[in-house]
DNA sequence: CAGTGGTCTAGACCACGGC
DNA sequence: CCGTGGTCTAGACCACTGG
């Protein structure tokens, strides 16, 4: 990977990319630390500086005696808040569902092109899906998925865990780009959200990376009355133990 | 200051509070290294590590030779980026003004104390400000100050700097809260921002706070089809607390 | 109990950059 | 130049916890 100057660096370097590229999936046991000291021919502390920073930017967890493993992808961390749709049912006590309206394997086309930096010709697998929450329709989303990033959606049904989810579930991420705007539902979108034409809208576009290497896009559409978005930032605050979470 | 059980988040705990507090202001110079391991009676490694925390979390800056400081209060940290719009405008090479249509100093009243966790009766300084570019309005705000954090306030006329550039330069910030809205715009709000009534518009509530005192709320109302919001995330890389979560 | 991480020490050499 | 931070070493003791 790149070439670090400081030794540290380095190795923490090697051990993300690792991590990112899928080839130590999450539960992964990261050799310990007098493994890579004597790998790198370093004292325990510079491994140790490594180790602390990925533990910092939440990658790997570390247990005493029981070693240090790669840990499970995470929320978008206490950032922006996008719901788990199921997750947000779950604790406010309501059924959750959702139906796929459209499901095909398409061509990015020149408009997604333009917002995405890969060719028109590139192939993705396009989802329409609506999210509903005791038999109401709280959000329709249209998603693109890059299918040489992430073959194995083809075999995925998608018929127990909504899209967004299930690539939660299994893809790291590495970059996130939100863009958040309010619209005037049209004819179409009022019916499938089951509001009145000219509604205000809440439009989420959020394209994901790993690597460098485009993962997904979701476009969804919130009626202005049913949702609003949180997010909650404490850049040096807490008075609170280290190791939590 | 909580007593903390390691020796290097103690250091770290106590040069936060000065900072947060106000004691240290942006600027200050913090004491080199050896004064330090003199103070505390530790290694230079364990103030390094301190130091290098408060530095992950951008509260101070390093430099050879000069020392160390204390930073001036950032941008919100590439989280959600609300945009300064008088350097927005310069970006964008448009003319920036803005004009205040109220301010008064006012109690918090019963709806606004549910919001915010303080009594009713408390006295802020509110004001209402329309942002305008080349003659355009893109953005109306309501914003509350609380005196008793801010009392300075009470002596800015708010004739060159608007209310929310003035409180960022001045006022460093623990912690944040956005909310999200998509609104239809009343005939009112449709006539500050001269837009058609019902349009769709972005409504941003983003509250902060400063070591656990109230400093703001801001309540922004955005054209929904002249202004989007963007926020950019990158988990393993950038500005991270080392410490908290 | 023994292996693991968490913390800390008392040095060292080097790179940068203000004076 | 020389004070400053940046990095690193080769140890040490301790706390926790899984087997």
């Amino acid at each position: 990977m790149a070439g670090a100057p400081n030794l540290h660096q380095r190795i923490r370097e090697e051990i993300e990319a690792r991590i990112l590229s899928g080839e130590w999936p999450p539960g992964t046991r990261i050799p310990v630390e007098h493994e890579l000291v004597a790998q790198y021919g370093c004292s325990r502390m510079t491994v140790s500086k490594a180790l602390s920073a990925l533990v910092a930017s939440g990658l790997i967890l570390r247990r005493r005696r029981a070693g240090s493993v790669v840990a499970a992808p995470t929320q978008p961390r206490a950032v922006l808040e996008i719901p788990d749709f199921a997750q947000e049912a779950a604790r406010a006590g309501v059924s959750y569902r959702f139906e796929i309206l459209h499901r095909a394997v398409e061509r990015l086309g020149p408009a997604g092109a333009r917002r995405i930096a890969l060719p028109a010709d590139h192939e993705m697998l396009s989802v329409a899906t609506v999210h509903i929450y005791d038999s109401v329709p709280v959000a329709h989303e249209r998603r693109l998925i890059n299918l040489a990033a992430v073959p194995a959606v083809l075999n995925e049904a998608f018929d127990r865990i909504p899209p967004g989810s299930w690539l939660l579930d299994r893809v790291p991420w590495s970059g996130a780009e939100h863009a958040i705007r309010a619209i005037n539902a049209d004819a179409e979108q009022a019916r499938r959200l089951a509001i009145a034409p000219g509604a205000a809208c809440l439009l989420v576009e959020r394209r994901t990376w790993q690597a460098g290497n485009f993962i997904t896009e979701a476009r969804t559409l919130y009626p202005g009355d049913r949702q609003y978005l949180v997010g909650r930032f404490s850049p040096p605050e807490g008075h609170h133990d280290p190791r939590s979470r």
